[in-house]
DNA sequence: TTTCGAAATTAGGCATGTCTAAATAAATGA
DNA sequence: TCATTTATTTAGACATGCCTAATTTCGAAA
């Protein structure tokens, strides 16, 4: 059975909140992630259900499926395909996508994901880091530790973005922390949690704790 | 103000059918082209007049407006840039883009369409010999004959097929016919209309009358 | 164990876009 | 000219997806 743009928004939406099925997602929490509300999401739950792509009790929560997840990973593979074409190939900045390729992942065609995929040489993450689900929907993830919570002296390399708005990458660009950069942990600020950063080895960073939060990082 | 998805679909098969605003269309034609009833057409119609693309007196028929013609313009410039995109980058046939295509070119994104334009050179023609509009709505056209309709002797290049179902393109490439390749007209029979063609100078082919209305040719 | 408040669902509406069937206007031709 | 055929529009339904307001259910606190 197809789904419509909605029901895709939907169901990936309920991927990511419960974290790829392991926590449970209330109808609020989804209410609040869509832009929407509590009585449309009600009102949705019940034609996922009949859909088969969640498991759906009334009043008691949901669980999505093995179908559900199949399609929420085709759904963000494509999203993660687009992003990475639309920086690579039309030299769009990573805080430009998102927005586009919030449209383009719900074009319908195999073929055409298959050759994009191709086209650009099978990458296996987004511009912001993320992994891109290959076409039976694994995913290949790095362990992976917010900067906020690495110790003084600590080592690693920037990998991916937890916040992909706008106004945090733009904020990023402006203070020169990119994915790949080679970061080392030079001091914390035991009152509010901020931090100071070395990056490439030359570069010193001050950051918020909310900041670092958002940075994700690969220790070595 | 904004179009959705089927009032573009509309406007675009009103562009079409009325050659560019210089034919009259009926609702039956657009009906007809749309794969939908009389009385869906009447309805949108309305819409389209209210939202003023098309200049529209019940019972009398419709004019699209200068509004609507750039809205259209715009609307086959992004199907077509996108087909060229498809064959061009992705490797596909030219009979397996227009579905595609069909979607693609509703996405909305002005840096979008300009990044893509840019990235495949600012074409001038899609894969099915079809001009595309630029930016401003403004097309150069070629004066293309039906091949139907030359007389033995003349001379050409193919330059465009009327017909772009994937029925009709897979038939020419079957039979080695192509945007490009240059022919001369051996034969025609009377009794039938179905002529004989040299391509490329080494070839010999035999088609139907309806099939050479459906290619285009530049005269030399 | 009962009560009460938060969370979730249902009821009822609205907009878009489709359909069939009925009504109406326009065109045709006897 | 006027009757009939044909094209077109309107009426009334239905599906999707959204909303506000009303109602129901659950579970935490008393
Ligand atoms: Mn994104
Ligand atoms: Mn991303
Ligand atoms: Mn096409
Ligand atoms: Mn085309």
């Amino acid at each position: 059975m197809d789904l419509t743009t909605a029901e895709e928004n939907y169901l990936k939406a309920i991927y990511h909140l419960s974290d790829g099925g392991k926590k449970s997602v209330s109808t609020n929490d989804i209410a609040a992630e869509m832009n929407t509300k509590a009585a449309s999401v009600s009102d949705m739950l019940r034609k996922l259900g009949e859909k088969e792509v969640i498991e759906y009790r009334k009043y008691y929560g949901l669980q999505i499926t093995e179908t559900g997840k199949r399609h929420a990973l085709q759904t963000i593979r494509k999203h993660r395909l687009w992003e990475v074409f639309l920086v690579e190939k039309l030299n769009f900045a990573w805080d430009e996508v998102h927005e586009v390729a919030e449209q383009l992942e719900h074009i319908h065609s195999t073929l055409l994901i298959q050759r994009l995929d191709s086209y650009l040489n099978y990458p296996k993450f987004d511009p912001h880091g993320d992994p891109i689900p290959d076409e039976f929907g694994d995913v290949r993830s790095r362990p992976r530790v917010q900067l906020n919570e690495m110790d003084i002296d600590q080592t690693g390399q920037i990998v991916a973005v937890k916040d992909s708005s706008a106004a945090f990458l733009r904020y990023l660009d402006k203070v020169g922390a990119y994915i790949g950069a080679r970061i080392k942990v030079l001091d914390k600020v035991e009152f509010d949690g901020s931090l100071e950063i070395l990056v490439d080895q030359k570069k010193t960073l001050f950051m918020s704790k909310d900041v670092a939060g958002n940075i994700l990082v690969l220790q070595s």
